[in-house]
DNA sequence: ACCCAGGCCATCT
DNA sequence: AGATGGCCTGGG
């Protein structure tokens, strides 16, 4: 058990902004959280946090997954004061974090995601992690045992191919899966910090245009895999919501020139503002003000 | 029943 | 270059 205060962070918010599949709650204020290989929980009060791990595991493996070495209330402070459509969005889901998870999880994530919805990704891959992934054996918030998979090695999802994918619901993405999977095998890489590494080479651009070579990653994708898998954050992902978005509120195109380096980061507060409106979040957050 | 979801690919003009 | 149709599946 480790317990910290943690400024611009909300377990909620994170867990709906549709950049994580593999959060859950898990009842009575836990959140339970599968990445890298571990399980973990939390529950948060306000910005004190307590976390089912250690203090060591805490500091080696998930403050840096939840950027805590960013500062999102300066980035938040670089908004323009005259746009209140993001300065509304900004307000509403001013605990988003851009958290920085596996490259190659993100990959076969968001080849996922493609014409999908977010339960249904969700589903997929777990079933995925249920079928291939290692046995993780982790500890909850009341100390007990928990039994959670981890998300399959590149090597596993290769040898498994199109025929192991399929009965698991994802459609005509199987192959897109299996050719991702070849694809890293190809590259040989060591693992996905090294690739990560490789595909920046020559910055976003080039990771953009590297990634475009994968079979089933176009624009969308290869934008999601820079911002939540390479942590880019002048990623900008266009997708249906922010087309929405910008036909509604931004007629001339958000103006990505006043973000330089951080408009990823303000597309996440406009993204998981306009999922909230539909979902009619907005309004009982409006009735419990 | 129906529509469509955080698109991509192939196949046209 | 840009526009269209097809695609697996299951939530709402």
């Amino acid at each position: 058990m480790y317990e910290l205060k943690i400024e611009d962070f909300n377990l909620d918010q994170i867990m709906g902004s549709g950049q994580c599949f593999r959060w859950k709650d898990a009842g009575n204020g836990r959140i339970s959280i599968t990445a890298y290989g571990k399980y973990m929980e939390a529950v948060q009060k306000g910005d004190v946090f307590v976390f089912s791990c250690g203090e060591d595991e805490f500091k080696n493996v998930w403050a840096e997954y939840f950027d805590m070495g960013t500062d999102y209330g300066r980035i938040k402070e670089t908004a323009d004061s005259s746009d209140t459509y993001l300065q509304e969005a900004i307000r509403f889901g001013s605990g988003i974090r851009i958290l920085r998870q596996e490259l190659w999880e993100m990959l076969v994530s968001f080849i996922i995601s493609q014409n999908n919805n977010i339960p249904r990704i969700r589903k997929n891959i777990e079933a995925i992690c249920e079928k291939y992934g290692e046995e993780i054996i982790g500890r909850g918030i009341d100390g007990q045992i928990r039994r959670a998979y981890a998300f399959p090695e590149p090597k596993i999802l290769a040898a498994a191919k199109t025929a192991g994918l399929e009965g698991l619901g994802l459609g005509y993405r199987d192959k897109y899966i299996e050719a991702v999977s070849l694809w890293w095998m190809e590259q040989g890489f060591s693992d996905s910090r090294q690739a990560a590494g490789w595909l920046l080479e020559e910055g976003y651009e080039g990771a953009v245009s590297k990634l475009l070579q994968i079979k089933g990653i176009g624009r969308k994708v290869a934008d999601c895999v820079c911002l939540f898998g390479l942590h880019c954050v002048e990623a900008f992902p266009m997708d249906t919501h922010m087309k929405k978005i910008e036909r509604e509120h931004y007629r001339s195109g958000f103006p990505l020139e006043k973000y330089n380096g951080c408009a990823g980061i303000m597309q996440q507060y406009l993204f998981y503002y306009d999922l909230a409106g539909e979902s009619g979040a907005l309004e009982s957050a409006a009735a419990r003000e």
